[in-house]
DNA sequence: ACCTGAACACCGTTCAAGT
DNA sequence: ACCTGAACACCGTTCAAGT
């Protein structure tokens, strides 16, 4: 059953990716969901409550992931999936990392066990190999922030387009497991 | 001498530092910088263009960077001070990596300033034998990419406060320096 | 749990008429 | 190159009165 309050955030999410978030408004999300230009609130304290919902929806879609049944999925994959979502929607990627004023638990949430998978992913790559032993943690939150960084560089390209000698994101991904490989 | 045009950026950082790009009116630009409501549209077309001029100042100011007198500061020591500045004034580093509608050739251009700096730093760091030999560009990706996603990472905190094993953006750049250091 | 319709404060931006 | 003052469209948000 689709609910009004998910045709809301369906409909916030298609002005998100069209135009970012100042394209998000009330008014056009009610039009969009079909409802009346008020009844946001109904379902939404406000903007950014609406906006919260729709980064919790993001970070909590199905993913690459290792688990009991496939521990095959290795660190590499998810960091190269992360990577292309990111880059397909980009107004995505960019609300989830921006700046929240208001603590939000579900997103809270949905963030903290996207890092346990990440985390369960690195320590399965350590006891095959692929990545060298140490704080799993720590190595999580160095790849992580090293293809969140390739990312959010590539996205604001006005900062780096020589066209020679530009990685792109996949590219540099692939430099930093070969440098934590090749030891 | 002060222009008034300085006094105009100088209040849209300001106010930027404090409340985020929301907090930049047009109206309290012109407010703070002692002039009139619309005195801000005799400098800049629109509050892009004023936003764009507060990010390029950002980018253009002095940092430390290797020249030919000094060619003792590492690629290391960049990278610090750069998250150092990310984590002093975060609403300036959104907004410089933010997205922008528009291109603006001084803000292109110094960012390939800034880029250019951090490249003959990673050179030197290779002849000294620093930093692994390769592509200097893409190494430069590399670093920067770590250090700028370690930032983001740390400024949305929302994303990972587990206070334990939580890494400072300081310990992530060492992290990555060291791992491609033992070789 | 919606609707219509009105309203308020605020904002980006523009314009007219002045110095 | 500023000023004052008015204006317009748009937006977030709220409210009244209805179903």
């Amino acid at each position: 059953m689709v609910t009004i309050r998910d045709a809301l955030i369906d409909a916030a999410t298609g002005l998100l990716d069209a135009g970012g978030t100042a394209a998000v408004t009330m008014r056009d999300v009610g039009k969009r969901a079909g409802v009346s230009h008020n009844a946001p609130y109904k379902h939404f304290a406000n903007k950014e409550a609406l906006l919260a919902a729709v980064a919790t929806r993001e970070l909590a879609r199905p993913r690459l992931a290792p688990n009991g049944k496939d521990p095959a999925i290795t660190t590499r994959e998810i960091m190269l999936d992360y990577a292309q979502w990111a880059l397909s929607f980009p107004a995505r990627f960019k609300l989830v990392f921006g700046e929240w004023k208001t603590e939000n638990a579900a997103l809270q949430t949905v963030a903290d066990e996207a890092r346990r998978r990440l985390v369960d992913a690195v320590k399965a790559d350590q006891r095959r190999g692929y990545l060298p032993l140490g704080d799993a943690e720590r190595l999580a939150a160095l790849l992580l922030a090293t293809a969140h960084g390739a990312v959010d560089q590539a996205l604001s390209g006005h900062l780096a387009k020589d066209g020679k000698g530009r990685a792109s994101p996949a590219d540099l991904i692939e430099d930093i497991f070969q440098h934590l490989g090749q030891r």
